[in-house]
DNA sequence: GTACTATAGGTCATCTTGACTATAAGTACG
DNA sequence: CGTACTTATAGTCAAGATGACCTATAGTAC
């Protein structure tokens, strides 16, 4: 896009916009974020979250989906995509005054292990296991943002179903609200409130033939976006 | 800033970054939001949020907060200013390509007339008076999305308070919930609220000397950032 | 059959909430 | 002074939500 106006012109040299991606996926159990290795400098050799610049014409959501496609293989209008903050502090990149958009995805298990069309390499740490001080440019910060990010949207939306194939059980739900948080959830308890939130699981009628244990009847995701009542961390 | 890196100078081409503030107060009882005429093309003569280009050098929190002052005169350490959301279509603005970092800022109700150094024409206007089609760029959009936003910090959070100006009665808070909301909140049940939360409110031991009805008592903020439990307008 | 495991459903005391009533502390006015 | 009026503060009570349990159910392994 060509920039016509004079006053506009002066202010937009030298001014870079790119989309980063915080990916979390829930796999052996445990929450966890995909990270590229950075194979050019500066940075070099640290991970950092995937990421690239926003493309002319392009919207900030289209550049999210887009990258996020090239990473997972993922058609982004099925998983839970949001932007979480911009991240423009002047020293963050040392190349230049660069404006980061981040992203929040959440994305179900996925079988193939991401070799994506990029050829860097990309690859799932449990985020327990993420060493903050290694990570390229701010991302530490997004990183820790993103992670409060989605902890919290557990408790007020029903986004949680997004980590999950269609159909799971109540205790599949259950178990991504456990890795999230970090803590044990009563069974009973959380059943009673997710089958009372209105429009959040749909009975399909089938049952899981789990290996132990009794069969778990099988739900696909609601209409409802938000939770009610909303399902604490504390209290 | 000199962009060093040829790769990264590709991208940064003819992108301008800015912040626009949606600025809310509470006036004769109605949440009124900050606007500004526009003197030049486009949308010449059109209402818009305030905002600015980010300087060379600075960080994005910092062009708000310089923003907040230049529009209100108020000092941006003691008021609430948080970061919104990024907009970045390619189409929002007709000059070319402006991603813009939006922010919501709380402020107390302000004496002086909203003079600023600015030489435009600001001035607050009610939000249900806020004509949306005659909005500049997507600030229809923005300031969509800040109300909601703003609607529901006062759930979980404490930032209510950034509408008073301390001392403030529980009744002064009570109100801030009920024009924010737009309905009105059993005073009795919101006190139990308010001062149950742990703190929220710090007594000052002083009492507000009205014209009519009893005396209240005032309060100041208290450390408190989250409200647990939150005090959730559906239910 | 019994042991084991995980799902599903129920109990109950406690806490929270919403609607409502009652009292308190000031002013205005006669 | 006393009554009306206004708003603040306090209390009551039934309904609902929550957390900590306990019990039953439906499968597999042996």
């Amino acid at each position: 896009m060509v920039i016509r106006d004079v006053a506009l012109a002066r202010h937009a040299t030298g001014v870079a916009v790119t989309v980063d991606l915080v990916i979390f996926t829930i796999r052996d159990d445990r929450l966890q974020v995909l990270l590229v290795e950075r194979g050019k400098q500066p940075f070099l050799g640290m991970s950092a979250l995937p990421g690239g610049y926003v493309r002319d014409g392009e919207t900030l959501d289209r550049t999210a989906m887009r990258e996020l496609n090239e990473e997972t293989g993922l058609d982004g209008r099925r998983l839970h995509l949001e932007q979480l903050k911009a991240y423009g502090d002047p020293g963050r990149d040392p190349r230049g005054r660069v404006i980061t958009v981040a992203y929040l995805a959440l994305v179900p298990n996925l079988s193939a292990p991401v070799a994506g069309t990029d050829a860097r390499a990309a690859r799932w740490v449990p985020v327990e296991s993420v060493d903050f001080d290694e990570l390229a440019f701010d991302h530490a910060m997004i990183l820790r943002e993103a992670l409060e990010r989605a902890r919290s949207r557990l408790e007020y939306t029903t986004i949680a179903t997004a980590f999950c194939t269609e159909p799971f059980s109540i205790s599949d739900l259950r178990r991504v609200y456990e890795v999230v948080w970090g803590f044990p959830l009563d069974p009973s308890n959380f059943r009673r409130k997710v089958t009372g939130a209105e429009h959040f699981l749909i009975a399909t009628g089938q049952r899981s033939t789990p290996e132990i244990g009794r069969p778990a009847a099988l739900y696909r995701r609601g209409s409802a976006q938000l939770l009610f009542p909303p399902l604490m961390r504390s209290g």
